[in-house]
DNA sequence: TGCCAGGCCCTCTTTAGGGCCTT
């Protein structure tokens, strides 16, 4: 089992997948026990490939998902409780998305810069993993690297993949199965100093 | 349904093209 420090797992969905315009709509991480979610209202509509992988809806200034209203609470806001949530782990922690360099990093750092939080999360935070090319390290012969595809691979199950809250619980299940050593880890690692 | 973006990786490559992966 890796012995690296605290690995705090998390997901966003969006609006989208142009990193450069698209709104963060849900944001969860999990560690152990504790967990973070929190919903965000947009500032524009999801784009229909958006709708349809994530179930959400944007009508009348609220947000839905699968047809029923979230409570959404404002961006500067659910940003600045994610970094309490991660300062409450008393060090840096390591934060892992599945194909963060992709688009959880560059949406994260975006907006957190935008809310001018960027250099108080560098304080809470050591690095990204991206359990994406992780997963490529550890195991050369699959057919897909996708999250939905290795959850039903080394887990045997499916789940409600595109739902933030499930997707950061079943990245932390895979890192569990996985037992990944640090070597592995440092490879895939994404420095917070941009 | 597929496109929408785009970095990464692979190969029938490198004077390039296509698929994967994220929402």
């Amino acid at each position: 089992m890796s012995d690296y420090k605290t690995i705090v797992f998390f997901d966003l969905e969006a609006t989208g997948l142009d990193t450069t315009v698209c709104d963060v709509i849900q944001l969860a991480a999990i560690c152990g026990d504790r967990a973070y979610n929190v919903y965000i209202l947009p500032g524009r509509d999801l784009d229909e490939s958006a709708k349809r992988v994530t179930g959400f809806r944007f009508r009348n200034n609220s947000l839905f998902l699968d047809g029923i209203q979230v409570a959404t609470t404002p961006l500067q806001e659910a940003l600045a409780n994610f970094i309490t949530f991660l300062r409450s782990f008393q060090r840096p922690v390591l934060l892992a998305a599945h194909g963060a360099r992709r688009f959880d990093v560059p949406v994260l750092t975006r907006v957190l810069k935008r809310c001018l939080l960027w250099q108080e999360f560098q304080q809470v935070v050591s690095g990204f993993l991206d359990t994406l090319p992780l997963s490529k390290n550890l195991f050369n012969n699959l057919n897909s690297y996708s999250q939905e595809n290795l959850v039903r691979h080394f887990l045997g199950r499916t789940y409600n993949a595109h739902n933030a809250t499930e997707d950061a619980r079943m990245l932390q299940e895979l890192f569990k199965a996985w037992r990944p050593k640090n070597r592995n880890i440092l490879r895939c690692i994404i420095t917070t100093r941009l």
